[in-house]
DNA sequence: GCATTATTTTCAATGCTCGAAAAAACAATT
DNA sequence: AATTGTTTTTTCGAGCATTGAAAATAATGC
């Protein structure tokens, strides 16, 4: 069932949700402009954000004395998020590292650990018990934060089972099938949320760049990995599974070169860093990929291109034709406005630009709706650090402080 | 923005539309069935299903006298759609053929018109002219119905452009740019909804086998053409353009057969009547193709191949080949559980079964989640027409009835 | 005719929203 | 210093849809 039956509760939930919600995109805002972003009236906003602050959720904000703008009639107090009302755990687990930060719910960091991957480490720690450990080591830290944590968030990669529990695979060492989610619940007795990073990635470029929310984008990965996420004009985040793909792993020609995943013809295996690599060196398509290749490594070959060498601009010709083709199959199914290339390969992106606009000429959606307008980005590490961090604390905001109950407003009512 | 304000009025909208969503889905029920079905109260249910009667919209069905299962306490009565309640007349077009059909608020058909589509039709006449006679001439044939025609709802086949307003492109020649719905809209001041053919069929099967609904659906159409749609768990209709694909124009081979969109590569000129025939009696590839296939050349193809002749068998390996990497290329953005195969090619599903299960075993979605079920179903008319109705009753139900004020109950409450 | 049983309705309470009017808080003017 | 004007915020009563519990209804079985 997708449909609930709606009551008095629901309503409550869903107004103060969008509340929330208009704070979460706009920061701080005032009772009356609250009022008129959401579309509720000034009476019922009045009651909501009594209740708000009541809860300790959000905050009246001390305006500066800021003389600059005097305005004429009462002057407007704006209500911000509480800082200390919750805090979040959030995991970035990545082939060779992993981060473990503690934000407030107005979304400043609180503390930070980096953490190095060997790629053996899980096969010698469990990877419930690692991240428990790692979660309790900040809790210590932190120890009047950590009696408010109200949720785990983790950024992982991978294809996630239906109920997003676990991982079913992953190129992470030894992490699929470990049910480290749900023994990182029970030892907290906390709510914990896998999201799969290419899905953070666009999410977080979104959060970044206000333009892209009325849109339909298609947010591409390109550095170690090939990776995509969707999102859809006007939904702030999407909701489940919603977004996310396998991109990289799309097949792009049949029986192809081989793909650290294991199997042949995927896009990744032509357009990461060693797919590139294996290339522009010539070593045969069918050679085992290293697991990791040095930034470095990746970087000289970008500028060997740039500077023109043959076999290196070659080899970023093939990537692009392999994510231009990808691209073009995938517009059969979703059809982006805007195409954003983001990570390490989105230096490489003017050497892959022509491959990749021929093949999306070829496609029938192309020629009928017109090029989508394509982007490069360098930075992938702060959109999905927004990303998992803006999950994390909606959630808190939807599934936890909205539906809260009303703190009995009006006691002494019984009077008539 | 997707979430709007909650208040009473839109608690009665969702709730009664809940009400009529179990009618549609399950046929007539009693008002207990309802309240459990739908979660609300029996008190809610008394108040919703009196306001549903006083507006006509349902009625109690008079029980027929069934004495062979006799129980104890008081008879249920049970709800019905009144069928004379409203009307939709709907449109299917085709590349070579047209049919009208009006249905009543129950879904039965009331009358319906046949109309054979020369090529040259829509050049001579506009299509939003010739659309407009016959739906007159089915007005003047059933007075009484055209009263309360409420809606017209039509299946197209091409490319919708973002609003579902028009066509972008389309293989029925002359029908893509011109603003037919619009017109229509305006000479019968109705609603008129364009819905994509392949989309109709996907819906419209799962209405059919209701299996299905828990499932996730690729639902393809093997023809004259190439389609497919995509159906989610629960969701009863998808909304907007909610899975539509241009599945038949992805791209199988760069460069490859020319397609009748123009288009060189697509599935569709390698797995539609026209390429299986095309390679059968190996036509180059870039050969234009006809603009339709006769139905016995492409029947005798698949007995000529499932008799063993080389060429046929061969023209079918190549078909499923492109189904196939088309559905393992798909499946990195949508991973359904079931895979259908719909229409006159299902017949010669069994000719392409190995070469579609062995370019989706490629696909690393499969190697981790398994193989999806793939079904072959021979008959298209029916759902798609099932899938074109459901659509358009659901839009009165939930955009007209649901959202019906109250008809004032408790109209002397003043005393006290 | 009366007890039993399942369905449906009635009733009072609850909780939310809303429009209109009032109150509050400040700037500008007299 | 008091008054007027302006904008924000709160108060108040009305309206509406839901709910649980109790009552009414309509049949069967004995």
């Amino acid at each position: 069932m997708t449909r609930f039956v709606s009551d008095s509760d629901s309503v409550r939930r869903q107004n103060r949700g969008l509340v929330l919600s208009a704070l979460r995109v706009h920061g701080p805002l005032s009772r009356t402009v609250l009022a008129s972003q959401t579309g509720l009236s000034h009476a019922s906003m009045t009651a909501i954000t009594q209740d708000l602050l009541a809860q300790h959720i959000v905050t009246e904000l001390a305006e500066t004395p800021n003389s600059d703008a005097k305005t004429r009639g009462r002057p407007a107090v704006r209500m911000g998020f509480n800082r200390t009302a919750a805090y979040a755990a959030l995991f970035e687990i990545e082939v060779s590292r992993a981060r473990l930060s503690l934000v407030d719910y107005g979304g400043t960091l609180v503390d930070r650990i980096d953490l190095p991957l060997a790629p053996t480490l899980f096969a010698t720690i469990a990877p419930g018990e690692f991240l428990r450990e790692r979660i309790e080591y900040l809790r210590t830290r932190n120890p009047l934060e950590a009696k408010t944590l109200r949720r785990i968030a983790i950024s992982v990669q991978g294809i996630l089972d239906r109920d997003g529990r676990s991982l079913k695979w992953s190129p992470i060492a030894h992490l699929a099938g470990t049910p480290f989610a749900d023994s990182l619940a029970d030892a907290f007795d906390l709510p914990v949320t896998l999201y799969k990073r290419g899905r953070l990635l666009a999410e977080g470029t979104r959060w970044l760049n206000p333009d892209l929310h009325d849109a339909s984008v298609a947010t591409v990965f390109v550095g170690s990995t090939v990776a995509m996420g969707m999102t859809f004009p006007g939904e702030i985040l999407g909701r489940g599974s919603e977004g996310t793909t396998e991109f990289g792993h799309m097949n792009h020609t049949p029986n192809g070169a081989l793909c650290r995943c294991g199997m042949r013809g995927c896009i990744e295996a032509y357009a990461s860093d060693y797919g590139v690599l294996r290339t522009a060196y010539s070593v045969p398509e069918t050679t085992t990929p290293a697991p990791s290749v040095p930034p470095q490594q990746y970087d000289d070959l970008i500028q060997r291109a740039e500077a023109g060498d043959r076999s290196a601009t070659h080899a970023f010709n093939i990537a692009g034709r392999a994510i231009g083709f990808g691209l073009s199959r995938m517009m059969a199914v979703f059809d982006p406005s805007h195409i954003l290339i983001v990570g390490p390969g989105a230096r490489s992106f003017e050497l892959m630009r022509t491959e990749i606009e021929t093949a999306l000429a070829g496609a029938l959606v192309c020629r009928v709706n017109g090029l989508p307008a394509i982007v490069a980005h360098r930075d992938e590490k702060e959109p999905i650090f927004r990303g998992l961090m803006m999950k994390a604390l909606n959630e808190i905001d939807q599934a936890e402080f909205a539906a809260l109950p009303t703190s009995s407003r009006g006691t002494e009512r019984s009077a008539g």
